[in-house]
DNA sequence: CCAATTCATTTAACATGTTAAACAATTTAG
DNA sequence: CTAAATTGTTTAACATGTTAAATGAATTGG
């Protein structure tokens, strides 16, 4: 039988991609004992301060059931406040303790070093380029 | 506080991209009872025949301990069949139900369908131009 | 004003990801 | 030839992903 795939694996491609990234990163992010998702949120919540949890949700791309179970582990651990909105008492609205805010400034300058390698590494319009390609590929409506 | 990122957030980015890519192949996979993953593995025994487990995980970037799960249910589902390796009784190897085969059969060409449309859609010189960056991104040495 | 919707989040149930440890089969060093 | 090390896979424990359903609060149509 002849193999039916004539194409890249993208999907696969991608994956392995954000892998070979995340592996720079990863273990600076465990030294400080977060995982993955939970930098995604101190990211977010590092930019804007203090987010209700839908925007978090969109923003570090965790689906809400996914998002109830990190919070609730990074309040455990002293990394961020949870409160009701007042205004509307649906909304969850999340900050960041000092503690957390502290992992954000740290673990910032190690990322932004990372980008700093990997411009020099790839070129910076290399760089650009595959940012720009990901942008297209991800506006690309579906058929 | 000044926000201390100044780069794109490029693992995000190849996230979403890979959810916009997925979002058209997985509603074909669900009407098949199909999950991301299982489909990763019968696409890697649809090209090789009969495979040994380790090399699936490295296929279908599929860690060990998922995957046994991952096969358990594939069996239980009638789409792999499993055996020990008579040469050496450590391994195990994987092969595809004629069930599975079906489906490998079915899915590649609604999947290279897609390709066809996205080459259209992006440009071939684009998307070719995407593989290559993310390869050079996947081979720069960590440093 | 209030019953019916809509909206934001959580719970539930199951699949997968992740790391460390266990286990069994094979290989290697002495 | 055998004790020790190595290899391939699984188990265990916990975190996250995924979909559907439940809960509780706000909005809306009559």
């Amino acid at each position: 039988m002849t193999t039916p795939f004539t194409h890249r694996n993208l999907p696969r491609l991608l994956l392995q991609a954000r892998e070979s990234v995340m592996a720079h990163t990863r273990p600076r992010l465990r030294e400080h004992a977060l995982s993955d998702q939970q930098w995604r949120v101190l990211r977010v919540l590092g930019e804007h301060g203090v987010v209700e949890t839908g925007k978090v949700a969109r923003e570090a791309f965790i689906l809400g059931p996914s998002l109830t179970g990190v919070l609730t582990r990074m309040e455990r651990d002293g990394l961020i406040r949870r409160a009701r909105d007042p205004a509307d008492q649906r909304r969850t609205v999340v900050q960041a303790t000092d503690k957390g805010m502290q992992l954000v400034e740290t673990l910032s300058q190690t990322i932004e070093a990372h980008y700093a390698w990997m411009e020099k590494a790839l070129g910076k319009e290399s760089l650009a380029q595959l940012y720009e390609l990901l942008d297209q590929l991800i506006e690309l409506e579906q058929p």
